[in-house]
RNA sequence: GGCCUCAUCGUCUAACGGUUAGGACAGCAGGUUCUCAUCCUGCAAAUCGGGGUUCGAUUCCCCGUGGGGCUGCCA
């Protein structure tokens, strides 16, 4: 199955587009067939320099390569690849006029003069008197000769500047059946004569929508429910032309907090910002396909290939969805957690290397990694989570002294005193987190776990949070720890 | 205003017309090794309203209500 992915490089990659352009990309990988990317750059005032390649970079991120179209070669450069080009629409004008032409002379469409002037003045009025903002149809009176006196009359204002419109059968109902939201049906006499040709000679969305799908052959459209009320304009347009529509999957909204469109105004909605933040991709693409979509299990982690097996228009829900930051970060959670602790340490390393050399020529980086990695959200905290073991801490009384653990400052010297002859007793064969953890625990005397756990771990690490004090123990080895805990002893005496 | 569309816990969602309406996130309460985190256990939490159809409606139909989208020579 032939699907596409066609933005408009007016910005960043939305994350409701990347969930489209999901969506697109898994029923094409399912069915083995191709998903294409095609450039909407039809409004030439909002085109963005370099929102190709980002948007393209952004797709790739995810996982997300065009098998056809506009991608991205191994330098970065952006390219056009395939037999069913230009895939840039402003390549496609020729096209687009052309098929315009036809639709004037079968009747369908004609030729409107009005300025934008006479237009918004004609949507006041409409509005005043609580009627919906629809074309007149002004020019739909001229006769032949007049509109040909228009065209010829070398007056390039009106000649030139003057758009075709759709001519949309007041009484004619259009029905259809859509992938995900079953039958629909419009009356004519609700559509708007869309333009179809603008004055500056490049096709609206929906012309070129029409065109494009048709002549590129895709076998189904993906896209946000925004575009359902401009179905039956599409569906009209196939049908004058000849042409057998695609099949059609109108997804719901992704919504913010309030039920709004999920827009900038919301907080993050490009998908570079998740990017920056350290967001995995597989977790953005998990994330987003469940928004709206569930396997009829309750597995809620998903890898692509999985998506891909799995995925289907059937289960996809109909009304929007809340686009639930709080998930986003537990999922996060869960994926940092299932890569194999090897690749985790190496995935960590150049950033805390990066702040502490040492870690290059640590042995034992590896046994570190492992320490953090359940407690880890993003990469970049990793420095930060690993910094008691290159640096010397900061350790102060307050620190130690822990009022929810029952411990007091006047206690300190007690406790040190009996953790610095148990662990004194520990050998450096024993020096496990185990080993340490039976040398303390048997020897608790008079205290609670925590009136020596929590000194000893302060003391380790100088910090409030921080992996278990055993676990910190053993990481440091026995002399070293030995070293910090005498330090500790120097700050309390 | 008009047109289109949608409706189950706060959120994402499950449930051949028959279930104590299930799961997950978040919340709350416990537990594991002191903290943070993880993990485990438990608690709380929903079928928008009214009519039908039916032995029986979350489920089918109608009407309301509420939400969303569109209503551009934007996409």
């Amino acid at each position: 199955m032939r699907t596409r992915f066609p933005p408009s490089p007016t910005g960043f990659l939305h994350v409701g587009s990347l969930r489209t352009a999901l969506m697109n990309h898994l029923l094409s990988k399912q069915t083995k067939g191709s998903f294409l990317m095609r450039i909407e750059d039809t409004d030439r005032e909002r085109l963005v320099p370099g929102a190709v390649e980002n948007m393209l970079k952004g797709l790739a991120w995810a996982g997300i390569i065009p098998d056809e179209g506009v991608m991205l070669d191994k330098n970065g450069e952006v390219i056009q690849k395939g037999t069913h080009g230009p895939y840039f629409q402003s390549e496609r004008l020729d096209l687009y006029r052309k098929y315009a032409d036809e639709l004037v002379a079968k009747g369908h469409a004609y030729h409107c003069f009005c300025t934008p002037e006479r237009l918004a003045e004609m949507r006041k009025d409409q509005e005043a008197r609580k009627q919906a903002p629809m074309y007149d149809r002004l020019c739909l009176k001229l006769s032949k000769a007049e509109v040909e006196a228009k065209l010829g009359s070398g007056d390039a204002t009106v000649s030139e500047r003057h758009v075709i419109r759709m001519k949309v059968p007041h009484e004619k109902t259009i029905t259809f059946n859509d992938d995900i939201r079953g039958d629909m049906r419009f009356q004519g006499h609700t559509v708007d004569d869309q333009v179809l040709l603008k004055g500056d000679g490049f096709p609206t969305y929906h012309l070129a929508h029409v065109v494009d799908d048709h002549l590129m052959e895709t076998d189904l459209v993906i896209r946000g429910e925004e575009w359902l009320s401009s179905l039956p304009k599409h569906l009209l347009l196939f049908e004058w032309l000849g042409w057998t529509p695609p099949r059609y999957a109108h997804v719901p909204l992704l919504l913010s907090k309030d039920r709004k469109k999920l827009s900038k105004r919301d907080g993050d909605v490009a998908v570079e910002e998740y990017i920056t933040k350290g967001y995995l991709p597989e977790v953005m693409v998990n994330f987003l396909a469940l928004l709206g979509w569930n396997p009829g299990t309750t597995q809620e982690l998903f890898t692509m290939e999985e998506l891909i097996e799995q995925f289907s228009l059937e289960r996809v829900q109909k009304a929007g969805a809340i686009f639930d930051p709080e998930k986003l970060d537990w999922l996060q959670g869960q994926w940092m957690r299932k890569i194999p602790v090897k690749e985790f340490a190496a995935r960590i390393l150049p950033t805390v290397a990066e702040k502490f050399p040492a870690a290059n020529s640590d042995h034992d980086f590896t046994k570190k990694a492992a320490l953090i990695q359940e407690r880890i959200t993003f990469f970049h905290e990793a420095p930060e989570m690993l910094k008691w073991f290159y640096e010397e801490p900061h350790v102060s009384v307050e620190l130690l002294a822990n009022e929810k653990q029952k411990v007091t400052a006047a206690q300190l010297p007690e406790i040190f005193d009996a953790l610095t002859k148990i662990l004194t007793d520990v050998s450096e064969k024993e020096w496990t987190a185990e080993g340490i953890k039976t040398a303390v625990m048997g020897n608790l005397g008079s205290f609670k776990q925590g009136q020596l756990l929590w000194p000893l771990r302060a003391a380790l690490t100088g910090l409030p949070y921080s992996p278990g004090a055993f676990e910190v123990a053993e990481a440091l080895g026995r002399e070293k720890a030995m070293e910090r805990l005498k330090a500790a002893v120097a700050i309390i005496s």
